[in-house]
DNA sequence: TATGAATGAGGATTCATTCAT
DNA sequence: CATGAATGAATCCTCATTCAT
């Protein structure tokens, strides 16, 4: 948790435009949805966790609600899809040849080795999306274009080589995605004091795509 | 969304102890939890959906959360595991021959044609469970052994007769979860809209799990 | 000031469907309006002065607004115009003959002396309406239309006797209401100290209303 | 509207001693106040209207309350009387010998073409003094004796030449402003989107008051 | 048993005011 | 001189919970 705590304040500080004061406030914000839920976290624990008034809060962001929506919301999405987006583009121009097997586990492995901190912000999306389908369909607006087509790009390509079976690409994606995100779902928040052996978990998600999308034999 | 409740009123009359104001106050309780969240959810709110006093739901339940943990809990999970308990056990003396595939493809059709208030009515699990540790736990151990150890023989049988990779019984039920709710999902979550195919899910979901598991080639 | 605050809970009690709560609230409100005014009001304050929680308030009129507008406003509107209504019928029907002054001492006599709690309740009435148009045409219209057609007879009655001058009945009217309600701030808000000689006020505003209305000479 | 800002915010700039921020801050005031009402207009309002930081405002008026007592009253109170005072002086030096109606149609025509922001920033007086003594009687105080002592000179003067009544003249005076505030009232407040006719306001009130006060035949 | 009036702590938000820059 | 970030008390309102009937 600490770590936790540490990772998303680097992120937050790297932010331009916020005062140290936002910047703290944002901070126990991530900590305290991420612990406690949205709806749970109350403001007066928000200034009590980020050494501010209550007003300052308001001064900045106006509504609770804003907190959310209109600052971490955007921050965290900035952090992932440019991330995500660097990785990919990376791949491609430097091993666009390689076997699928070696782009699934460069994935798999970026997305089982990603701080804890991503998934717990991610679990403050997750909820508040699950009840309120406007938030959940302005959240999927803000997938950068860019990365799905990045993406599907990358698939199409290992198709013509009949690396993968010929599956429509959103069928793949959702493939991919819920193994891993399975995968977070069991060590997160199911068996949450199990210990872990990444390197194993990697090799068998990444079998576990490999196998699931092999091409159909001829 | 009216099947919804239709549904959800014949489980929990079916419960034994309840009185119709009480199943009144508890069919309330799941379409309203299920649908803005429990800590969204008041007791007025419930009250009123209900046609009760308020009074009448703290004098059967005590608490508000009583009427989660206490109640619809214990009372989601057994209709939960008792069904699928019964379709294992099913499967397994009916068809216990029957090659992987018709295996796994039993087991998706089930999860694609569940009724989808089953899964929203999972939705408020997950929710609480994702903010609760302790309450995660119970949940974990409320899962009746029979049922894993009946899912568990049968993949093992599988495994004997070299239909499927040897690999720990519970990353392939982690696998073959991830898929089936990563597609609750994409579908209940992520893209309510879009008009759905089932049984074209169904073949792929199906397809992604049979390859994801075939043993490696000797 | 005890005699205002005795005068409305007689008042106000006599009103029905109002549990004795609601009328220590409502009690409270109506000393607590025309003593510091409404915004300067707070709901801490009325539950304090009416011996409640805030939250019962709320139970009962659900917002702040509604204790002025959906509560103490329609009360008072009924007490002033059924009690105004009474007074013309029952002067036309008992001295529809009686010269024009008889009429206007009447009137002016009625209004001298009028508790002061119906014109301190009526400063928040005034205070309200100087700054939101839309009560103040809410307020016009609450008043009943027989109570000025009633009038406007009376005022005809006389036009034709020639006893006094054929000006629009508005214009009259106008004249009348501006010379009591400028005799009442004089005494309640301007010079609340002074003692008062009631008759004499009585005398010279008849006067000034009848000379005022003169026919012209022929 | 835009009438009534342009001429106070003239009268203002034409205090001495404030510097232009100072009266960029009380022109807001006057707008927001006599719109909104005192209590309800926010620093932040105010600061926001005046293009200047709320520290501004504490800086030069200390209070919130200072802006209204300390500054707009006198501000207004100077207007008022001295503007009010040249023309009783006026009239008494170049028409003392006018008849009476003439000098009631002075004070008339004065009052019924007084630009409206006038009446709209006697509001806020109205409304402080109605809940609040003390502001009441400093403002009272506030009135120059020179005012009121030309006036009833003017009265005594009529009274000897037995054009009017012999009433005292606190009754008198109390007579003539009762019908013309009442005629404000009417229009400013009650019946805000009525057409109006100055000329037969005029000649109405006039009248009404030449007859109100006219002397008893002997 | 069922009610719903009553509660008061706690929630989000606003506001007048201060102070370092 | 002017700013605007910071404050925290106060405001309106909601909520889970209790209790007399």
């Amino acid at each position: 948790m600490e770590k936790f705590v540490e990772a998303l304040k680097q992120k937050i500080r790297s932010k331009e435009g916020l005062s140290p004061k936002m910047q703290d406030i944002l901070d126990a914000c991530v900590v305290l949805f991420s612990t406690k839920g949205f709806s749970n976290t109350s403001t007066k624990d928000i200034a009590k966790a980020a050494n501010v008034a209550e007003g300052t809060i308001y001064k900045h962001f106006g509504t609770k609600e804003n907190l959310l929506y209109a600052t971490i919301f955007p921050i965290l999405r900035d952090i992932i899809s440019t991330e995500a987006l660097a990785q990919v583009q990376q791949f491609r121009s430097s091993a666009e040849n390689a076997p699928f097997e070696r782009f699934v586990a460069f994935i798999v492995r970026k997305d089982v080795m990603m701080p804890e901190e991503h998934f717990q912000s991610g679990k403050i999306f997750l909820t508040e999306m699950m009840y309120d389908k406007q938030r959940c369909q302005e959240f999927i607006t803000m997938i950068p274009k860019d990365l799905i087509e990045g993406i599907y790009a990358i698939l199409d390509g290992y198709k013509e080589k009949n690396e993968i079976v010929d599956w429509p690409n959103p069928v793949i994606w959702q493939f991919i995605m819920s193994i891993l995100f399975g995968n977070h779902l069991t060590h997160y928040v199911l068996f949450t004091d199990t210990k872990r052996d990444k390197e194993a978990e990697i090799a068998y998600l990444t079998q576990q795509i490999v196998k699931g999308l092999s091409p159909d034999k001829q």
